[in-house]
RNA sequence: GCGGGUGUAGCUCAGUGGUAGAGCGCCACGUUGCCAACGUGGUUGUCGUGGGUUCAAGUCCCAUCACCCGCUCCA
């Protein structure tokens, strides 16, 4: 971990900032709080993906780079839902895999995802297990199998294989199994049950009937109430539903400060369109969201629009972004995921009508279990979108802008922190935007006498009805604006001498550390003309 | 879950069995007319937690928790 970090971190804890979840009972491994500075920052993010994404669209026109002018509007909805939500949507089967460890090899796999097959030679009957497939897991099996017996390449016609490969799931018993990396039988431990949702029970008495999860993501509650917005706020396709909220995954590893937490907020949009437009939406979706990083201050050099590689996607996305940072956390070249842009075609609100949708032959349809029955069924509910110009009936496409907001804090903290060399001193300043810093203005006396008290606390009062001001007189002026570069406070104003025979003040800026002045009364015009930028 | 490291004041850290420390910060008073000024005084600790050894443990031993690094995992 780069110095930086270590320094960063320690900045936010100092500062108040973020704190280790718990702390006083020796923290909670991947939870944090989010302190008296670490909240109004946290909050300028949020608020201003809503205010951009949502309560400042203009609906009338068509954005620049759009196809065509649409709506948004917004959604806040329950964190715990139906549990049947989450079997649809898929993150049921993904999130609930069998886990096996070796003894041996010390390493960890997952149970449906390892192959092998049966072996017999020399009398010994054994199962040799790896996570290759195809032809390459043939060959890996051959070799182990003839490295664990000590025999020689040329004594491969000893080895008298029964059947293909077969996943590890048909193996009753492990005792017999030759694990991918180990040299010796029996090393693997029983499979175990990993949960990557947060189960929980509802109804204070209820047993397992009352099971139910904290939802994994904020996406599901739009899709399971896409149809009581669109009957319910006159929206016409396209349009987007946006909402921010907490979400929980039981990370098999939290690190990297708040990067990987177990409890982390999103700011998610499920926007609807015409499937034969949603190319075109999904490109306007990339480009528009990586433009808002960049400009709210994350520069081009450490951020990156990285388009999935075919094999990447998931089974029912056409396409797939990542907008990553470089993280100094990370190793050089290494970047970290921010937000994702997910070209989901209409593989959600399907699957909540007719059930779990796996890729079939190519084609989407309901996932069947043994008995030919649904694996999960759907709601049954037609929740397809009727075009009453075109009379048609169908399932829009999704284009899934999906951005952690914690994620998002933490690389707006990395790219503002910044240590200097003025006059021989260190000063460290965060170089947050206006709109994401927590305090906007510092309203500083410059001595405590003549009266100048009393009008900076008249300019403190009249802003702080609208905006985020600190009021600060202790100390030497130059300590107060130390204090405010290290917590990001864009501009300072002092009341001097001269302000109480003009009514100027000073305006100091924190990236310049230039100073203009102004009269007391244009101050609060001032800070609204520069949050507007 | 495995291996290695760390844990002492708000922060950074010193303290190798014998009185709990430094710098910075923070607070008060005085001073102070623009970039971490100065003076005086003050504040801060279950030495991560629990147990053990010892006359005596921050220090040695065991366990445990959290964090960092590397594996593993990451729809």
């Amino acid at each position: 971990m780069s110095v930086n970090m270590d320094k960063l971190v320690s900045l936010c804890k100092r500062r108040g900032f973020l704190f280790p979840s718990s702390e006083i009972y020796g923290g909670l491994n991947g939870f944090w709080d989010y302190g008296p500075l670490g909240v109004e920052l946290k909050r300028n993010l949020k608020d201003a993906w809503w205010k951009d994404m949502i309560s400042a669209h203009d609906d009338l026109d068509a954005p620049p780079g759009a196809p065509l002018a649409y709506q948004m509007v917004g959604l806040d909805c329950s964190i715990v839902m139906h549990p049947q939500v989450w079997k649809c949507s898929g993150h049921y089967d993904l999130f609930h895999d069998f886990m096996v460890d070796c003894r041996e090899s010390k390493k960890r796999y997952r149970h449906d995802q390892v192959r092998g097959r049966w072996v017999e030679a020399r009398g010994k009957r054994f199962f040799v297990a790896t996570q290759v497939g195809g032809e390459e897991g043939l060959k890996e099996t051959e070799t182990r199998a003839l490295k664990h017996l000590g025999l020689r390449a040329k004594q491969v016609e000893e080895l008298v294989w029964d059947g293909a490969l077969v996943s590890l799931t048909t193996v009753a018993s492990f005792e017999e199994v030759l694990g991918p990396d180990a040299t010796s039988l029996g090393t693997l431990t029983p499979p175990r049950e990993f949960n990557l949702m947060f189960k929980t029970f509802v109804g204070a008495l209820s047993g397992e009937e009352g099971a139910a999860f904290l939802r994994p993501e904020t996406a599901q509650g739009i899709f399971v109430n896409f149809k009581n917005v669109v009957d319910s706020s006159r929206v016409k396709l396209p349009f987007g539903i946006g909402q921010v909220g907490k979400s929980f995954r039981n990370e098999i590893t939290p690190r990297n400060f708040t990067f990987r937490s177990r409890e982390f907020e999103q700011m998610e949009i499920e926007f609807f369109c015409h499937p034969s437009q949603s190319p075109e939406w999904y490109r306007y979706w990339r480009d528009r969201r990586y433009r808002w990083y960049t400009d709210l201050g994350l520069a081009s050099s450490r951020l990156r629009l990285r388009d999935h590689d075919h094999d990447e996607l998931s089974h029912y996305s056409c396409g797939t972004a990542d907008i990553e940072y470089a993280f100094p956390f990370l190793p050089p070249g290494e970047f970290g995921e921010l937000e994702g842009i997910a070209h989901r075609g209409d593989f959600d609100l399907r699957s909540h009508r007719e059930g779990k949708l796996a890729r079939i032959n190519g084609e989407l349809s309901v996932e069947l279990d043994a008995e030919g029955k649904p694996r999960h069924k759907g709601s049954g509910k037609d929740i397809r979108y009727f075009d009453d110009q075109i009379k048609e009936r169908f399932y829009p496409h999704v284009i899934e802008p999906s951005a952690g907001a914690d994620r998002g804090t933490l690389a707006f903290l990395c790219e503002a922190f910044h240590e200097e060399e003025v006059e021989g001193e260190t000063r460290t300043v965060l170089r947050l935007h206006p709109r994401l810093a927590p305090v906007k203005v510092a309203i500083l006396p410059l001595v405590n006498k003549d009266g100048m008290p009393e009008m900076a606390a008249r300019i403190y009062k009249e802003m702080k009805r609208d905006y985020s001001v600190y009021y600060d007189d202790g100390g030497a002026i130059g300590r107060r604006y130390r204090r405010q570069d290290e917590i990001g406070t864009p501009y300072c104003i002092t009341v001097d001498g001269q302000s109480l025979t003009d009514g100027t003040v000073t305006w100091r800026d924190r990236d310049t550390l230039e100073q203009i002045r102004i009269r007391a009364e244009d101050a609060l015009p001032e800070l609204q003309k520069r949050l507007r930028i």
